[in-house]
RNA sequence: GCCGGGGUGCCGGAACGGCCACGGGUGCGGCUGCAGACCGCAUUUAUGUGGGUUCAAAUCCCACCCCCGGCUCCA
């Protein structure tokens, strides 16, 4: 069965399948490295973690680049407020990205392009430009002539002459026409890139235009970002990329909704963000993953203490769910599970169906209370546990892991729990509690069973 | 002005034509040395208003009444 996504373009639905598709190219507007990503970013970067996840578990071979802004005004002013280069600035937030990426345990992309690593193809990009009209050379910078690209609004539909009625748009008497946008910048003062056309610094598109050309192709299968860059960033990236390669620049474009801080949206303009790095400090990557998970990608979502705690309910009941398939009893039920197996299957279309990851996280859940259920109960056998495979499968799909648990952990623990069974047995019942209040501040949770005391770190108490 | 999204039970909130969503809170019960964790039941046959299409609508169509976001750098 293919797997089914809306586009931003058409407004309609777009398939992917085998048969024309063995090969998806995605790219993903990544972020301006001038400060640490926030929960907004986070979800951009999780929705398309799980389409990756999915596609290639349903047998595609998937592409993926996401690339990273590394000059830009707000660089240059950030590395003027600390009086370092904009290089240690950009390089900084980078490995903090990426730090913060691991911790999502998103998968790495297949390539992270720089901009200031594709200058030359920028150029290149606007040499063409210029030479097909659609470009032109002012006093303080080269422009792109959205007059000459007839469909200019198409992804965002709005109409030329209404934007500018709006008056929102920033005038400039070098420009010919108020739409328009800088290809690069004139600049003398450092930093600059020194080029053909003298020196300065690209505009903010073309870096875009530029490194999906040269990195997957002239047409690609999946653009995406957060919605916020449907205008102009990806308008003008398609006035800039089909104008010179005449040929659709994407198959699919994705958005993924906005987070909202309260009843605005969470930015740094407005300093209401909520760093990844401080929210993994107080909960985890999966119930992050449950939180942004639990609303439709195109949907807007708020970030509210109340969303965040019903996340991490949620979140218990799945971690517990395989936990108990990896503590099986040692029993010989054999027990029907294909009311559990159904529940997989049909997340797993709903996942192919637009990637309706609330649909599927809500059966995932009811399909880790039947399992949770058959556990307490004490009747999850190994054979039981076998035939649930599919779980991990989801889990896996979803990019849920558990916490990792290093082997001289492991050895403490047991120990421990050795020790205060034997306390127990000896109705030394207040230094059991105490051991077993040491275990849970280490995030090691105990559940004493008739069958024995099984032990699981968690990732939230 | 333009583009887009909503109005669901005590509360948050899912559902993109058919399946008691799920969770929070509150209450009762089970398990347990206690506690925690876990489990069960209740609150809960809820869908802004009025029409229409359909065997079947929260879901599609029309009208109306209210909310909200984006349109400037932004994920």
């Amino acid at each position: 069965m293919a797997v089914i996504l809306s586009d931003t373009l058409t407004r309609g639905k777009i398939e992917l399948d085998l048969k024309t598709n063995q090969e998806v190219k995605i790219y993903v507007c990544g972020v301006t490295v001038y400060d640490y990503s926030h929960v907004g970013h986070a979800r951009v970067f999780i929705v398309f973690d799980v389409l990756r996840r999915l596609l290639i578990k349903e047998g595609f071979k998937v592409k993926y680049v996401q690339n990273f802004t590394d000059i830009d005004d707000k660089i240059i002013n950030k590395a003027k407020e600390l009086g370092v280069s904009y290089k240690e600035v950009s390089e900084k937030f980078i490995k903090a990205y990426l730090e913060d990426s691991d911790a999502l345990n998103l998968l790495r992309a297949d390539l992270y392009p720089r901009a200031t690593e594709h200058i030359d193809e920028m150029v290149e990009f606007i040499k063409g430009l210029i030479a097909k009209g659609h470009a032109y050379i002012s006093s303080d910078g080269i422009y792109y002539d959205v007059e000459s690209f007839k469909e200019y609004g198409k992804l965002s539909k709005i109409r030329k002459e209404e934007l500018i009625a709006g008056a929102r748009i920033e005038t400039n008497e070098n420009k010919k026409n108020p739409l328009d946008f800088a290809l690069w910048k004139f600049y003398d003062q450092e930093p600059y890139f020194q080029t053909i056309y003298g020196k300065g610094r690209p505009g903010w598109h073309i870096e875009c235009s530029a490194m999906i050309r040269k990195n997957l192709g002239e047409t690609i299968d999946i653009h995406g970002g957060g919605e916020d860059l449907i205008f102009p960033h990806h308008e003008n990236e398609i006035a800039q990329s089909e104008g010179l390669n005449g040929k659709p620049l994407a198959k699919i474009w994705m958005h993924v909704g906005l987070v909202k801080f309260g009843k605005d949206k969470m930015s740094k303009s407005l300093h209401n963000v909520v760093y990844i790095k401080d929210f993994l400090k107080s909960y985890g990557p999966n119930t992050l993953r449950v939180f942004v998970l639990s609303s439709h990608y195109r949907d807007q979502l708020e970030f509210n203490e109340q969303k965040i705690k019903e996340a991490v309910e949620s979140w218990k009941a799945i971690e517990d769910a395989a936990y108990s398939l990896l503590q099986p009893f040692n029993v010989t039920y054999d027990d029907e599970v294909s009311d559990i197996l159904q529940e997989i299957d049909l997340a797993i279309k709903d996942l192919k169906n637009d990637l309706n990851t609330p649909a599927a996280l809500n059966r995932m859940l009811r399909a880790s209370k039947k399992i949770n259920q058959m556990w307490t109960a004490l009747k999850l056998s190994k054979k039981m546990s076998e035939k649930l495979e599919p779980f991990q499968e989801l889990f896996d799909i979803f990019g849920f892991k558990l916490k990792e648990i290093s082997p001289s952990e492991k050895e403490t623990v047991e120990k421990l729990i050795m020790q205060r069974n034997k306390l127990r047995q000896e109705k030394n019942f207040k230094e059991a509690d105490e051991i077993r209040r040491k275990l849970l501040s280490l995030n090691i949770k105990l559940i004493d069973t008739p069958l024995g005391t099984f032990w699981r770190k968690v990732e939230v108490l």
